[in-house]
DNA sequence: CGTGTTTGACCCGCGC
DNA sequence: GCGCGGGTCAAACACG
């Protein structure tokens, strides 16, 4: 069990996390940040994490692929991707899946776009549509370093980048990891994030979801997790802020993270349009946790599926997308002086989702087996909910 | 008891 | 300076 974990946590910290300051130099240094489209895996000799810091150690990735069973889960993500696919899920749409809410968001691309230089082709794919990477990784692999936005406003503000007694940093003034990925594919990575805040956003349907991790105590990593209101199914996964500490190789406590808890109708956030739908990225993450563990599904750690009403919708457009176009698209603020551990997008095998759906039925909630989310999706609908969080956050 | 989610209130950045 | 809106806090509650 605990290897078979292992492999779920290798796999998806291979696929998703990315290092982001050693894959922007990496990356930097091909300046083409296409080369990262072309080696889907390329990304991978980016990744973050120190060996010492990573408990599970990236297996040959390369090996797995050839194997098969790795490389139908990443043929989205090879180089001959579905154009068409790409499209769908277009980096570039991003800005427009915001609509004009995500004004950080917004801010955040506008800022791309103008600081996008020739060189940051990579990235800049997804202000082509064309040839926008159509997948994640190639967002990994693309991470490339965005000025903050503000950074000009910053300095013409010569704000301190002290920490406000909310601890709240200057809009844009912290790194932020940007990432676009299917409801199916949403979160997962190997950290552990509580939830802490929610907030409908202007001009969205849905709400914005705040999770800090929980891992470590005085970790500032943060993610915010949205969707986008263009593209339901696709969702935008912030990260901001570093984690402070190694992989969580299990929790404390899995107390709460498994709470089966019913899917509380989430009351629509006060906001006016805002339908209140909670993302369930959840947060937990327990690795090593037994129970989380395979037992339900490896998914992915916080792991998002698809809203009942939604789930099959959320099913079938990524089916309609040709199946299963991670389309993940990221991008990346940061320094490079620090050891970013911002999470990248983790790939989930896409398999597995399809057996899990084809478990579950299409129209069914798959309680039990597959989480899915709630009517808000605040919570999973289905009793394993923090199971599920926790497959799918922990890999396990 | 520890950890998680929910949610209203508050803080404050930012545009006007 | 003002107001909007995004981000965070923290109490209440749930779960194992």
């Amino acid at each position: 069990m605990a290897e078979d974990w292992d492999l779920y946590a290798v796999v998806r910290s291979c696929t998703s996390v990315a290092n982001t300051t050693r894959a922007v130099e990496n990356n930097n240094n091909n300046e083409n940040s296409s080369s990262s489209f072309e080696d889907p895996l390329a990304c991978l000799a980016s990744l973050t994490f120190e060996e010492d810091d990573d408990p599970f150690p990236f297996p040959n990735l390369s090996q797995l692929a050839e194997t098969g069973h790795l490389q139908d889960s990443y043929k989205p993500f090879l180089p001959n991707a579905d154009p068409i696919a790409a499209a769908a899920i277009d980096p570039c749409s991003s800005s427009s899946h915001h609509g004009g809410s995500s004004s950080q968001l917004h801010q955040h691309q506008r800022l791309q776009h103008q600081q996008e230089q020739p060189a940051a082709a990579g990235i800049g794919s997804p202000l082509t549509p064309t040839s926008a990477p159509l997948f994640t990784f190639a967002g990994f692999g693309n991470q490339q370093q965005v000025q903050p936005q503000s950074h000009q406003q910053q300095q013409t503000r010569a704000q301190p980048p002290v920490q406000t007694p909310r601890s709240r940093k200057r809009k844009n003034q912290q790194k932020r990891t940007v990432c676009h990925v299917t409801a199916d594919k949403l979160s997962s990575d190997p950290w552990a994030w509580r939830k802490y805040g929610q907030k409908p956003i202007k001009g969205s349907p849905y709400p914005r979801n705040y999770y800090r991790c929980s891992s470590s105590k005085g970790c500032s990593a943060r993610k915010q997790v949205e969707r986008s209101n263009l593209d339901s199914d696709i969702f935008i996964i912030t990260y901001t802020g570093e984690h402070t500490h190694p992989k969580p190789t299990h929790r404390n406590s899995l107390a709460g993270s498994t709470r089966n808890k019913l899917p509380t109708v989430q009351k629509p956030t006060t906001t006016k349009d805002s339908a209140a739908e909670t993302i369930p990225t959840t947060s937990t993450v327990s690795c090593s946790s037994p129970r989380s563990a395979t037992s339900l599904s490896p998914i992915s750690p916080t792991t998002t599926l698809s809203a009942p009403e939604d789930t099959a919708a959320a099913v079938h457009k990524t089916g309609d997308n040709g199946g299963e176009e991670e389309s993940v698209y990221m991008d990346v603020e940061s320094d490079e002086d620090d050891d970013d551990l911002l999470i990248p997008n983790v790939h989930v095998d896409e398999d597995l989702f399809k057996g899990l759906e084809e478990l579950v039925g299409s129209g069914s909630n798959g309680v039990g087996i597959v989480p899915t989310f709630g009517d808000n999706f605040s919570s999973w609908s289905t009793g394993n909910s923090a199971a599920a969080g926790a497959a799918a956050s922990g890999g396990c």
